[in-house]
DNA sequence: TGTTTGTCTGCACGAGTTGCAGATTGGCGG
DNA sequence: CCGCCAATCTGCAACTCGTGCAGACAAACA
């Protein structure tokens, strides 16, 4: 996503109201590659700020993924979680914590697809599943 | 998934008692490519055997899930959706209406990854988002 | 500085799913 | 065929994640 500068700006434009509370999403978010849900930016923005609401983050974030400026990450169980990475990537997640990291493809080879008769296709998502090196070290306490 | 006979002999092998719930259950999943979520199953097997608890219907895919009977496809939002479909495949799913079918890979290349570094992958899944035949044909009735 | 909106907070609500407890029943041993 | 015990069923409460709402508040622009 842009920087919080060039948000301001374009929040602006659009008729929407740039506050405190959403400046300090904008810091929070930039350069983010937490994958953070909304509970988790919603507590480090508590400690910078106390009393901000839940409903605040989470009017924020869906602005933010409205213009564009964040995905929507919501292929694992559990609460969504927001990218700011807007670029052309994938994902990697791990099997057991849980962990998120982002991965570039080269290049997508052309696949061949059988089934896809009649749909139009418009993205591609792929996600790979597998362990982190920090679960891989641990071997699988499974306990 | 296997057979409703295969299923009733597995169950039993693991110690799980076959029920006249789980048979039931055990039918309506057998080639059933609809993705069905719990609250679809169970209002099919309301009509069949009304009384049957939704509880009870939680209860029977997450065991057949953990025996890995089924494939539980999370990658959207709402409710979890479960594929008997245990064969390698990936899916594609209509934006609009939600609708998901099966596709198969004839072949998937060797993926060019950056970002993998340290990440063991166990499994790659690929979600095709686009528009099924019914709703472009509808020319995205977006009101 | 005043006015107009859009925003903030807190709370209630809703969807989806799981935990729990007491009554019930499948499956095996005799 | 009988009886026991563990697994299961049902109904309901609880829990997580997210949204709707209303009144107080504040950003933006003239």
């Amino acid at each position: 996503m842009r920087t919080p500068g060039e948000l301001t700006t374009a929040f602006r434009q659009q008729g929407l109201k740039v506050t405190p509370q959403r400046q300090l999403l904008f810091r929070l978010l930039h350069d983010n590659t937490s994958h953070p849900t909304a509970e988790a930016l919603f507590a480090v923005a508590s400690d910078q700020m106390p009393g901000i609401s839940l409903r605040t983050v989470y009017q924020t974030l869906n602005d933010l993924a409205a213009m564009g400026e964040l995905r929507v990450y919501s292929h694992a169980p559990g609460a969504v979680r927001f990218d700011p990475n807007t670029a052309d990537h994938h994902h990697a997640q791990c099997e057991q914590c849980g962990h998120l990291r982002d991965v570039y493809l080269d290049d997508l080879p052309h696949l061949r697809v059988r089934g896809l008769e009649g749909f139009t296709p418009h993205a591609t998502t792929i996600v790979f599943s597998g362990l982190c090196s920090a679960c891989a070290a641990g071997e699988t306490p499974s306990k």
